[in-house]
RNA sequence: CGCGGGGUGGAGCAGCCCGGUAGCUCGUCAGGCUCAUAACCUGAAGGUCGCUGGUUCAAAUCCAGCCCCCGCAACCA
């Protein structure tokens, strides 16, 4: 048994529908999932929900609902938004779950019986309305509190609390030991700079169930229910843990059932996160960790935003990318190409509809598609569809790009990948003009050059097929089809040369991307 | 002095960590080709790399100071 390469999203807050951030970095995650899978590695990949918490107990209630009917609503919907990026996942967590909520209780009652936890009381300016404590940061310049806040009242409440301080030496040296665990770079120094700037806070991990009752209760204190920290974050154990993960069910108490068929999944491989969540994967998670007992994640891969034309995206300006309209426009695969071609993972970017037509037209039509539909169409004129004897003029780009792909891939960096496929794209349509096969053809003379032309063209498409799997699943089984081939491109090892079988009748060519000129 | 990101040919970006002919896509102009989704290929024009100073034989790249833009509070990744 071997431990699987185990990838995560954050998990989405149900209050409200998906929107363009969370389909980016659910693809993200899958294009990296798919990656490794292709590059042979066992994977086990991980989205889902986080259904607790004051806002879904209000929306509930303005809806007349259960709390638990109102997010069995919403996660139809974000399931079915998971199938619509086809999303390679192998679970999907709600944090409703028994599973996952047993596992948080066991937890909880192990740190607290190992003295991680203590109860104080907190006394502060509290909003009603907003239902959260106020700061001085919250202040307006003369020192009232906003009126959005309404009645702002003095409240003293209890709660539990979760020791941070005595972390802080050990986290730093980590970070400084692991530069790896947080990319990119820029992302590690800025947290490592707020660890060396700020003394850390203890966390307040709990919330009175008087007033907010959605959520899961202390298993040592029945008038409390957890906080955000030991829910939400926990997912990324709790479903391991209800695999049956060694590693973690050696760590913690396990009255948890085991499956008969355990998988070894933690520590985390990755964890693919936005950079408003840093702080809480970078300090506070690798905490708890490191209270329970158990390693700490390999990485935190942290994307940024995106804007559209140049400003933030916002709903209540209208300012939004509503991913299922584009997918449904435009298909899902220029959706996926767009977002991973115009984005590097880390930094913001901004989404324009000039830009992703015109990426659409330029990238996709006119280069990956317009390349095969022209090999295969001159395979199937020319030689009635019949791969010709092997050769291998371009079997050298061929190898080059697959062995940059690959090594790119290894690494995450997915936006070179897709520089590095395109590369061969533009190598064999400057093939195609130097060798002018439509200009073999009309010479009966050079009917072996011809036939090797059209083998590199056909085996070059091949190759593409395979290396744009993990980015555009849909666009390369079609490529796999249209050669006649069965089966998806998903083995990296096939990109090696040649594969593609001589006398093998092809397919039908077809457009991939259809131009849409009149846009 | 709060934190962070950014300012590179007309547009959008890469390069900056590890100084040494400024690269990519789109657009423009001029050729070529006709297999293909009016697609493809070749070439050209166009930049004092925000400003100032410093280090250096050499700076977009390192250092210091300054100017400007955008996030960090709210529906949000």
């Amino acid at each position: 048994m071997n431990k699987r390469f185990y990838i995560t999203t954050a998990i989405d807050y149900v209050n409200g529908q998906p929107h363009l951030g969370h389909a980016y970095e659910k693809i993200v995650a899958d294009v990296i999932a798919r990656s490794r899978r292709s590059l042979g590695q066992d994977v086990f990949f991980l989205t889902g929900l986080d259904e607790h918490g004051q806002k879904v107990q209000q929306a509930a209630i303005v809806g007349k609902k259960s709390p638990q009917a109102y997010c069995d609503e919403l996660a139809a919907d974000w399931k079915s938004f998971a199938k619509k990026l086809e999303l390679t996942n192998n679970d999907f967590v709600r944090t409703t779950e028994p599973r996952h909520k047993e596992f948080v209780q066991a937890i909880l009652a192990r740190l607290y019986a190992a003295g991680q936890f203590y109860r104080a009381t907190y006394e502060g300016f509290y909003s009603t309305k907003e239902e959260t404590f106020l700061t001085d940061k919250d202040r307006l310049p003369d020192g009232s509190f906003d009126p959005a806040y309404g009645e702002v009242i003095k409240l003293k409440e209890d709660n539990y609390w979760f020791k941070l301080r005595d972390h802080q030496p050990w986290l730093i040296d980590h970070l400084e030991a692991h530069p790896s665990f947080v990319q990119p770079d820029y992302r590690r120094n800025e947290v490592l700079g707020f660890l060396k700037n700020h003394t850390l806070e203890d966390l307040c991990i709990s919330r009175p169930a008087a007033r907010l009752n959605w959520g899961i209760p202390l298993p040592f204190d029945k008038d409390f229910v957890t906080y955000v920290w030991f829910d939400a974050l926990v997912n990324y154990i709790s479903i391991p843990a209800a695999h049956g993960d060694p590693a973690i069910l050696s760590a913690l108490p396990s009255s948890l059932a085991t499956r008969h068929s355990p998988l070894e999944l933690w520590p985390a491989d990755i964890h693919v996160i936005g950079k408003d969540i840093l702080k809480f994967h970078a300090v506070f998670w690798p905490i708890m960790l490191k209270a329970m007992g158990l390693p700490l994640p390999n990485q935190l891969l942290v994307h940024g935003w995106w804007q559209k034309d140049g400003a933030k995206i916002s709903k209540s300006s209208g300012n939004i990318v509503d991913p299922l309209a584009v997918i449904d426009e435009w298909g899902l695969d220029a959706f996926r190409f767009y977002v991973l071609r115009e984005l590097d993972i880390g930094p913001d970017g901004n989404w324009t509809d000039a830009g992703f037509k015109a990426r659409y037209q330029a990238e996709l039509a006119n280069g990956l598609g317009n390349l095969v539909n022209r090999s295969l169409s001159m395979l199937k004129r020319y030689r009635n569809g019949v791969v010709p004897a092997s050769h291998d003029e371009l079997a050298a780009a061929a190898g080059n790009a697959a062995a940059e792909t690959c090594a790119l891939l290894k690494q995450n960096r997915l936006q070179e990948a897709l520089h590095s496929i395109w590369s061969l794209v533009t190598r064999a349509n400057q093939y195609v003009d130097q060798t002018a096969p439509f200009k073999l053809a009309k010479e009966p003379a050079q009917a072996k050059r011809l036939d090797q032309v059209l083998y590199n063209l056909a085996e070059t498409c091949r190759v593409l097929a395979v290396l744009l799997w993990p980015f555009l699943p849909g666009t390369a089984t079609k490529i796999y089809a249209q050669l006649g081939l069965s089966g998806a491109p998903d083995k990296l090892s096939e990109t090696a040369w040649g594969g593609l079988q001589p006398g093998r009748k092809t397919g039908e060519p077809a457009p991939l991307f259809p131009r849409k000129d009149n846009l």
